[in-house]
DNA sequence: AACCATTCAGGTACCATGTACGCAAATGGA
DNA sequence: TCCATTTGCGTACATGGTACCTGAATGGTT
């Protein structure tokens, strides 16, 4: 091969069904992948190694280099796994509205189902197919409305922003005391909760202190926070749609 | 101390002018953070390992843990080195178009100064001193607007939600380019341009080839390109703000 | 059937990293 | 002068990515 890893994954695509000569291969790159998920799933990322994931499939570390050149190459593989989850209906259905919220449903599941993918999405640029197959559906659902692409992109990027800190924020801590290996009670109680308690009462910061304590939607379960959130999203998007709100 | 770390460390100062016996500290956690930052900035966190940060300072490694309980911590505290170079007036101005704007741009500054900022920004729930004053201070905007806190919140992330995936784009391929070792242009030219070509040339998004291909945006500065996204976030709040917009 | 170029499996090894531990040096009060 | 206390930091260990190399498996060719 000329291309000596220089070049994205994407361009690299695993080649099934050789003829000639030479032993077999006895794994796959999605194998891999769907067992570096698993792992990430319920320990977090930082715990999904090249040798521990060798050590689920019974193998030895070196032999997944044979599959994936490079681990940053295997988080792309896993977000577009990851990706590959959200079902999506063949088009638009005309209302945008709706299926937008299908679709930052479908992404606030696939992020709660997968801690990681959030951080993972955000930290680097990637193109997967399955992520182009989403942003293109996202894209899609503004047709029809006359934007032009640039505002088509801007709105799903507003959107796309929403749900992304949206589901950061819900699964934020959980994942912060993970990592510091406390459980979650005690990481609220004793790590963040003193210093958050420490601050209110100084009050320093009185306007902080109202979005913390007279915070309405505080009460709210998480679904339905994320909800409300969108909506106010979906809101703007609409005041912002000359063909919808004429000023 | 009874707190064996596990707890903030904006709960553990570093304390100044100690009376009593024991050998004088030679070195400040500020210093260190410096130290730190300055490394990064120039050569991205990855190369700000402990190691590197005390010859830096022309010390031992374990030194350093004199004055900062964990590697995490010191991100902890270079986050908010960075936030407090933000400058701010004093308060509110009334016009919170405008006050929006300045914020947006010194942060955006900041992020350019300091290219690995939002990427731990928003990789960990920090609430470092100095971001609690540049919060504090988005908040304060909305005064006199009839907002509930609420939706004062909500506002002001969806604006934080907005300038960190701008800065974000604009940086991020000039990151990957530096992790990869390549330099930009090779990068731009020789990893990710023959990809996104090709997923052009397939044919199989047409929306996102539009987007790629049709963009207006695409010919402005990276300067003026933040600005007319930032108003049109700034829009958005204002056409969700009942006392400006009657519905 | 024998041979061989080709491909995969994976052990060993190297280097870099965070950090626990322990001891020596420095310091100011008694 | 002595000593409890605190800092400086070398050593050491566990863990990580991954370069390199050897041996085993495989299917076409002779």
């Amino acid at each position: 091969m000329a291309d000596e890893g220089a070049t994205s994954i994407w361009m690299q695509p695993e080649e099934h069904e050789r003829s000639g000569p030479g032993r077999r291969p006895g794994y796959t790159r999605e194998q891999i992948t769907r067992t570096a998920v698993q792992i990430a799933d319920a320990e977090g990322v930082e715990a999904a190694t090249m040798r521990r994931i060798a050590g689920e499939l019974g193998t030895g570390a070196m032999s997944l280099y044979r599959y994936v050149p490079r681990r940053d190459d295997l988080f792309d593989l896993m977000i577009d796994l990851a990706m590959s989850e959200i079902e999506l209906p063949d088009g638009p259905s005309g209302d945008w509205r709706s299926d937008l919220t299908l679709l930052a449903r479908q992404i606030r599941a696939a992020g709660l189902r997968h801690p990681w993918l959030i951080a993972l999405l955000t930290s680097r640029p990637t193109l997967g197919p399955n992520l182009l197959r989403v942003h293109e559906f996202a894209l899609g659902t503004f047709t029809g409305t006359g934007l032009d692409i640039d505002d088509t992109t801007g709105f799903v990027g507003m959107l796309n922003d929403y749900v992304n800190s949206a589901i950061r924020r819900e699964i934020g801590w959980l994942e912060e005391a993970r990592r510091t290996g406390l459980d979650p009670e005690r990481w609220k109680r004793d790590y963040m909760g003193p210093y958050v308690r420490q601050v209110v009462e100084t009050g320093a910061f009185p306007l902080f202190n109202r979005s913390v304590l007279d915070s309405r939607t505080g009460h709210l379960t998480p679904e339905e926070r994320f909800r409300h959130g969108l909506d106010r999203i979906l809101d703007a998007i609409a005041a912002l749609i000359p063909s919808l709100c004429p000023r």
